[in-house]
DNA sequence: GAGTTCGGTTAACGCTCATTAACATTTTCG
DNA sequence: CGAAAATGTTAATGAGCGTTAACCGAACTC
C-alpha cells in the first residue's frame, strides 16, 4: 500500500513524460529519442524499461481506465444512501481527474485503437464498467430514466466533461475552482433536461 | 456557384474516403496506398489531385471549419428574433453534422496539429469565429452570463454534441432522430444550469 | 573483491512510407 | 487527325524511426 513518496522511479518519469507527449502531438507523432531526451536518457535507453512503445501506450491506458474504475468503485462504496450525492461524487470525481491529468483524458479517446487486441479489448471493459456505475447512479436519482437513455446521457456528459483539454487556447481559464464549479453545473443540468419527460425548455417540436 | 450533382468528382472522392479512413486509424495510421486504393487507383496516383497527405488533411480541415462556421452564420442570418429558436437552430445544425459526418468531427479535434502552421491559424481562426456566433447567441438568452462562462458552457456542449462518434461501441442507437433529440435536451439542460445563479440542483457545496 | 545485475551508451539494421521519376493511355479540342 | 493536357501505372528514392546489437561503468551482493 504505498503509492506516494516510493520515489518517483524512471518507470513512472517515463509514464508521464510519454503521456504529456502522446497527448501533444499523437502516439505515432512521437519518436522514441523524444520520449527519451525527456527523461535525460536518449533513446534505446528507454528498452530497459519498457519492451517497446506500445507497452508504453498500453500501461498508460489500461492505468487511466483502471484509475477511473477504481475511483469510481470507491465512491459508490462510500454511498451513504443519497444519491444525488453519490452522482455529485462521481461528476467530482471525473472532473478532478479530467483538470489533473488532462494530458491521459486526451489519450483516453484519442489513441485507443493503436493498442493490441487484448489490451484494447481489457481497457474497452473497464470503460465499460467504469460507464454502468455511472449509468447505475444516475438512474438511481432518475428512475424515469431508461437504461439507453441513461447511457446516452453519460456518454454525452463524459464528452463534456472532457472537453477541457480544448480550452486554455480560447482564453486563460478562470482558475481551477471555479471551472471545475461550472462543469459540475453544466453535467448536472445535462443530466435533469435527460430526465425531463417532454419538451426540455418550452420549444415545442 | 455549383457544387451540388456537378458529379461526384474524384478529388471529392479521395477526400470522403481519406476522411473515413484519418478517423478509424488516425492520419499517420494511414498510407497513401490505402487511400488510393479506397478510390480505386492506387498509391501516387493521388499526386495527380493534391499535393501530398498533408494537404488532403488541411483541405478537410479548413472544409469542416468553414462548413459549420457557414451554416452557424446562416441561420443567424435567418434568425426572426427569437433568441431561444436561434440557440436551437444553432444545437440542430451541429447535431445534424455530428450525426451525418461523424469522420469529420473525430478529424477535427484529433489531427489540428498535424497541419502546416499557416493552415492551423486558419482553422483555429474559423473555429473562433464559429465559438463567438454560438457565445453571442447563448448570452442572448441568458443575458446574465458573462463572456468567459459563456464560451466554457460552449465548448463544454461541443463536447457533449461531439461525443456521438464515441457511442455506437457501446449499444446500437436508438435511431437517428432519438438520438437528436435526447442531444439537443442535454445541450439545453446544460446551457440552462450554466446560466443558473446558484446551487444548480439543491447541493450547497 | 570478483561477479552479476542494472541502467545506460552509440552504431547499425530493416521496415514503412511519402514522394518523385519515368513511362503509358485516354481525353480534349483546335 | 494530331498535339497537348489529364490521369494512371510501376519502380526507385530517401528519410524517419522502432528496435536490436555490442559494449561499458557503477552498484550490489556473497
Amino acid at each position: 500500500m504505498a503509492t506516494r513518496t516510493d520515489a518517483p522511479t524512471r518507470r513512472e518519469q517515463i509514464l508521464k513524460e510519454a503521456a504529456r507527449l502522446f497527448a501533444e502531438r499523437g502516439f505515432h507523432g512521437v519518436g522514441v529519442d523524444e520520449i527519451g531526451a525527456a527523461v535525460g536518457i536518449s533513446g534505446p535507453g528507454l528498452y530497459r524499461h519498457f519492451a517497446g512503445k506500445d507497452a508504453m501506450l498500453a500501461e498508460l491506458l489500461v492505468g487511466i481506465s483502471g484509475q477511473l474504475l477504481t475511483g469510481g468503485k470507491r465512491r459508490v462504496a462510500e454511498e451513504d444512501g443519497d444519491p444525488g450525492a453519490l452522482l455529485d461524487s462521481l461528476i467530482e470525481g471525473h472532473i478532478d481527474f479530467a483538470l489533473d491529468d488532462r494530458d491521459l483524458i486526451t489519450l483516453h479517446d484519442r489513441e485507443l485503437d493503436r493498442l493490441r487486441d487484448s489490451d484494447r479489448k481489457l481497457v474497452r471493459q473497464l470503460q465499460r464498467q467504469y460507464v454502468e456505475l455511472w449509468v447505475a447512479a444516475l438512474r438511481e436519482v432518475y428512475p424515469g430514466l431508461v437504461e439507453q437513455e441513461a447511457r446516452m446521457a453519460v456518454h454525452a456528459v463524459f464528452g463534456l466533461l472532457n472537453s477541457t483539454p480544448h480550452l486554455g487556447r480560447t482564453s486563460s481559464l478562470p482558475g481551477r475552482g471555479a471551472t471545475a464549479r461550472m462543469l459540475h453545473k453544466l453535467a448536472r443540468g445535462a443530466f435533469a433536461a435527460a430526465a425531463a419527460p417532454v419538451s426540455p425548455d418550452g420549444s415545442p417540436e
